[in-house]
DNA sequence: CCAATTAGTTACCATTTGGTCACTAATATA
DNA sequence: TATATTAGTGACCAAATGGTAACTAATTGG
């Protein structure tokens, strides 16, 4: 909660820690999605006056954007260094399903799915970071593919940028499913099942 | 646009179709999500007044659940026709395939996992009904994979509620996906990859 | 033809929405 | 210490929101 960020040379220092204030309205936008999120919702979750927010991070649709960006680092973060916990390329491509499926909880999916279903059609710029976000990952998974194919963890005859596409759609079905559909014990093992067909 | 309805006894007469006014507020619903459409969306859509709409459906949130079950009815008619025309029952599941993704459109996705993602964690009503019609859904697939595998189309190894689940989330997946992720074309070739794998 | 009933229309309503602005408070530099 | 600069506060705003009610217009059954 201390103010973390780099003092700015002149003028009164800021209250509030930018990125505590940021992840409290990214689990907002989680939970609750872009529409039913009201400024009200924002100023509760943050402490913050309006006023502050809208100093600090623009308007709503800003702030919305700078919380999806915060969101799609950390959370990409969090899979590479669980995937690069073992020497096993698929058991890393495991680790990393795994991680994926436990941080979209109990029902509140990803807020990157989320956020594609209810924006991107009508929002460009949720699209373009969605669709950057998007790309940034079928690589990583790709390689790790790739990576565990060549030690002959995955079958030869299966083309890493197939299957990479595969889990990607495979996993954005787990976030909206996980939303109301099935358990995340019967999503856990669809994507096991999934990754045990490429052996 | 002639009105179909059964004439009330008494009182003066709709002058609308109930169902092709269900049927314009549910692809507005569609296109722009529960919380992003407004009453004056849906009278816009009809060519109704708030008036007629309360008095015929009720307040938004029942309108909404009458529409979602409408377009649920009418998809699933649909996908059991497109898999009712061949003796091979591989090719009845490809079908179905190919026209849940064709309902996709470009990038409107689907209803009900639109809805899924975003109401069901907070919308007991819209939740359950989604169960019902999801797990609707997942017995026909079931009853489809199991016929394909009894006459050695897929591979007997095979689980049929398992690969229902796979291809229920995959499906789900290309609902999500194709909002502005992937295009219909690679959404098509990985769903076709995946049924390939069967095989 | 009259009463009951249902539908369409309009004006209206309280609340909430995202957003702004004037004012005060705190800090760094000169 | 004065000034410039930035931050926090609370009042304020127009517009849009979902929803209602009073009134008028068609119908059917008695």
């Amino acid at each position: 909660m201390t103010p973390a960020q780099v003092q700015r040379s002149v003028g009164r220092p800021r209250e509030f820690d930018e990125d505590t204030a940021l992840e409290a309205v990214m689990n907002v936008f989680w939970r609750k999605g872009y529409e039913a999120t009201s400024l009200a919702d924002l100023c509760a979750c943050t402490g913050l006056h309006k006023g502050s927010l809208y100093r600090a991070f623009g308007d709503k649709h800003q702030l919305f954007l700078r919380a999806l960006r915060h969101y799609a680092e950390v959370e990409f973060r969090g899979v590479v260094a669980a995937a690069s916990r073992s020497d096993s390329p698929l058991a890393n491509i495991k680790a990393a399903v795994r991680k994926i499926c436990d941080d979209a909880g109990q029902d509140k999916g990803c807020l990157m799915i989320n956020s594609l279903v209810e924006l991107a059609p009508h929002d460009p710029e949720v699209k373009t970071a969605l669709k950057s976000f998007g790309e940034q990952r079928l690589r990583a998974m790709t390689d790790l593919i790739g990576a565990a194919r060549r030690c002959g963890e995955i079958r030869a005859e299966l083309e890493p940028h197939k299957l990479a596409r595969q889990l990607m759609m495979t996993l954005a079905g787990s976030a909206a499913m996980i939303k109301g559909f099935l358990s995340r014990k019967e999503v856990a093992e669809t994507l096991d099942d999934l990754v045990d067909s490429w052996t």
